[in-house]
DNA sequence: ACCTGTGAATAAGTTCACAGCA
DNA sequence: TGCTGTGAACTTATTCACAGGT
């Protein structure tokens, strides 16, 4: 490693970038520049390759990088190079959704395990997996399962992230539109929909 | 204004504060400070205090803010103290969730139409919106709609995309994971669900 | 000629520390 | 005393420009 600290930007474009070369990998490019992977990602040329220069030396001078050396050198730096497995709270609307998203697959996450509080959900069976009862998600610490995505009503979000804590989750992606207090060994990431939709018209100029 | 450039970031937080003195309010608070403020949104008390200054003077020092009419600030600030309306365009899984989100009223936000491409939920009537033919796509201008959502599958999204730009719409909320090239004038926000997800492992020790 | 990798310059964003007012 | 508002100091991030391989 050549420098003493990553900063924080760089990592969270990189899957930015790993989707990009998989678009370009599905089109049968074997090689790419960053000029090229520019175009596929919306990010400067000159910030993807000071990106990459924090982690090491990916490319080949006047010929470009390969594509799916790059991939896995991202995959490594992200510990995506394994199969990271996850599980889901919550199955309404929107974690039904997640369940039947193919998307996570590319990056090597895996949906291993799906819980609600609902008994009428509990016992059914979605794409091979059959919802749980919420109270059973201690069983997921034997089953080395270390993520979890929050799709669940905001009321009940605090008290079921310190019971993903307990049950010793690492990392949290939460649908709830709230800021959870958690320790500072777990990483927490919120996706509030509304709240991102609500940035919207500040950009619109005046109707 | 006092600033000659109001920076982004502020901008991206503000809707973090409306969301935090909605839920002060909730608790039946009528006054908050920025130490208050901050237990609630998970941000530092001089960060909060620093954005609020790029747009005015909204407390009264030794006291504090008043919730109600800091929120109306904000509204204003972020063009919510109109309604907003928007159109989804895509109702299968995660379309069907947006559409049953309860979240987006508070920020003044409205689903007033859903498209989609499939004659078997054309017509379909959810929470009394009825799901309109994707080639009618054009009405929205006439609706005076400027927003949309996407909820579609990636390989139809930059062709949506470009049709919705030329039915007016000046700001899309983007779930599929691609970069999309619209004019400058519209200002587009990606979530990528997996993608926010791959960022996880990488904050996680060693397991 | 072409494209990467990176110090140096510039810009943006955060934190501090305290003046100013209730 | 308590809390806001804000220049100034500091930290982080972006952009430039070009040396250094292929």
């Amino acid at each position: 490693m050549r420098y003493s600290r990553i900063p924080d930007e760089p990592i969270r474009r990189l899957p930015i970038y790993l989707r990009g070369l998989l678009l370009a990998s599905e089109q049968g490019q074997k090689n790419i520049s960053s000029n090229n992977l520019a175009d596929f990602v919306g990010v400067y040329p000159w910030q993807i390759r000071k990106d990459f220069s924090y982690f090491g030396d990916f490319g080949t001078r006047g010929v470009g990088y390969n594509v799916g050396k790059l991939a896995k050198e991202i995959k490594k730096i992200l510990k995506l190079n394994i199969s990271q497995k996850a599980a889901l709270v919550g199955v309404g609307n929107l974690g039904m959704a997640i369940l039947a998203f193919p998307g996570f697959g590319i990056y090597g996450l895996d949906i291993a395990a799906a819980f609600d509080v609902n008994p009428k959900k509990i016992g059914r069976k979605i794409n091979n997996l059959t919802i749980e009862n919420f109270s059973k998600l201690g069983t997921i610490k034997k089953r080395k399962i270390k993520l979890a995505v929050m799709a669940i009503p905001r009321k009940a979000a605090q008290e079921t992230a310190d019971v993903l804590v307990k049950a010793g989750v690492r990392g949290i992606l939460n649908f709830s539109p709230c800021y959870l207090v958690v320790p500072k060994k777990v990483k927490v990431i919120t996706i509030d929909i509304a709240m991102d939709m609500a940035r919207l018209p500040y950009y619109m100029p005046a109707s």
